[in-house]
DNA sequence: TCTGGGGTCCTAGGACCC
DNA sequence: TCTGGGGTCCTAGGACCC
């Protein structure tokens, strides 16, 4: 526990994100529902407003919405995640003139360090953030403040839900926070998902204010360490750190759905050597390898009558690496080991995703070298450099290496149908503006 | 027809060791 | 018939998050 009396901390995020970045580069979309899709344009990830009155959930398959959203004239949208990523950068920065110790928790949220403002002005602060966020990158906001981060998302929570707060929320005052832990379901708590929401419900605890009030010694044999943690933060003890750095990732994955089943082998083949290749470029962004990659494929679950398959295998590398070659060479060594031919009393499976997946990353600076097996570091590091600087350039995918595959029946790639320009990155998507008149 | 993708943390239980 | 008591490490699976 790293308590520390008159923390203060902020959560601001961005209302219905995905949805804000689109309505910034399209003023008619203002005032209307408007929905972004998943990838494979499958379900429905973020709403606004609008949206969510007229009762579309998060999550929700596309195909049971699509009637619903051409009635009402509900504007839809891929996810364009170029776009947010880079639109997430900039009201990071903004944040930062703000307050320097920042942790940027997601694509649309961030703790701000706001210990050092003063009492009396901490909303007014928040106001200014808000405006000026809006006035600078026309993201549209709330602020939750409080002594702890579980506080703080929950103050968040209440911003946006209660209008009369004009989006800030301010928790860190114990009458406050008392007023309004009494008036917000348990559900609603960073941390309390759906099974621990049916044990806290058994035990007769509605509110938030219910769950602070428990002793949490007990509730750690139900709730494990992460439920007394909860408690403690409910109570204004800080447990959870701001962290100012991000961690190093100790894991990638990379996979997809396909835009339609998959019953052979080369075809499955060429996903997953597509999807190594994406794993070698975050790979070598931030300069990590691995010594493994893990390959898995399987069935749909919504097939209801259709036979059913799942399956993943370990591969080995002889040492880390990033290097695109050998991890589609160790993700298609996955699929031959494990690939299982159709005969005449079994009809073929129709595979529906596939991804690559490896953990244990390790900094390639860093990594011991294999005696026996080792790769061509002199020669592929300039390769995959040049390879990277190639697809900056001209965009993902203009050079792959042919072992990828260059199958023509490209069928299975993931669907992207209504996704707008990346406006902010790519100059020849730039937003084009007309003057009226003559 | 059509149902996302990518992370983290925690625990239990098995393997192994002394 | 009797058949310990710890440690550590690893993995699988659950839970949760955005």
């Amino acid at each position: 526990m790293s308590g520390n009396a008159g923390r203060v901390v902020a959560l601001i995020d961005g209302n219905s994100f995905y949805c804000s970045c689109e309505r910034v580069f399209d003023p008619k979309l203002a005032r209307v529902p408007v929905i972004v899709l998943s990838n494979n344009d499958g379900c429905a990830i973020a709403r606004t407003a609008e949206a969510k009155a007229l009762g579309i959930r998060m999550g929700e398959p596309y195909f049971k919405i699509r009637d619903l959203c051409r009635r009402q004239g509900v504007r839809l949208f891929s996810s364009n995640y170029t776009l947010y990523g880079d639109m997430s950068g900039r009201t990071n920065a903004v944040y930062r003139q703000f307050s320097p110790r920042v942790e940027v928790y997601s694509i649309d949220e961030s703790f701000l360090d706001l210990s050092d403002v003063a009492a009396p002005v901490r909303v007014e602060l928040a106001r200014d953030l808000r405006a000026t966020v809006r006035a600078w990158t026309g993201i549209p906001t709330c602020v939750g403040i409080g002594p702890t981060k579980t506080l703080a998302k929950l103050a968040n929570h209440i911003a946006k839900s209660v209008p009369a707060l004009d989006g800030v929320c301010d928790l860190t005052d114990a009458a406050a926070s008392d007023h309004w832990l009494c008036r917000v379901a348990v559900g609603e708590v960073w941390g309390i998902g759906r099974a621990s929401l049916a044990k806290l419900e058994a035990m007769g605890v509605e509110s938030v204010a219910d769950l602070r009030d428990l002793d949490p010694r007990p509730v750690r044999k139900g709730l494990t360490v992460v439920g007394e943690r909860i408690i403690h933060e409910l109570r204004g003890l800080a447990c959870l750190p701001l962290d100012l750095v991000p961690a190093r990732r100790k894991g990638c994955a990379v996979t997809r759905s396909f835009s339609a089943r998959i019953t052979d082998r080369a075809t499955l083949e060429e996903a997953v050597a597509a999807h190594a290749t994406r794993l070698g470029e975050k790979l070598r962004r931030e300069g990590l390898g691995t010594d493994h990659v893990t390959v898995f494929y399987h069935t749909s679950e919504h097939d209801r009558d259709a036979p059913q398959r799942s399956v993943a295998t370990t591969v080995s590398l002889p040492e880390h690496s990033s290097d695109t070659l050998a991890l589609i060479q160790a993700a298609r060594l996955g699929v031959a080991k494990t690939w299982r031919d159709p005969s005449p009393d079994r009809p073929a499976w129709r595979y529906s995703k596939a991804g690559v997946v490896t953990n244990d990353l390790w900094p390639l600076i860093e990594s011991p070298r294999a005696l026996i097996g080792a790769l061509d570091r002199a020669r592929s590091g300039p390769l995959m450099a040049a390879m990277d600087a190639c697809n900056a350039r001209w965009g993902r995918g203009a050079v792959v290496p042919a072992r990828a595959g260059l199958v023509a029946r490209r069928d299975w790639t993931t669907k992207f149908d209504m996704r707008t320009p990346r406006y902010t990155t790519q100059v020849g998507e730039l937003a084009v503006v007309h003057a009226g008149g003559v």
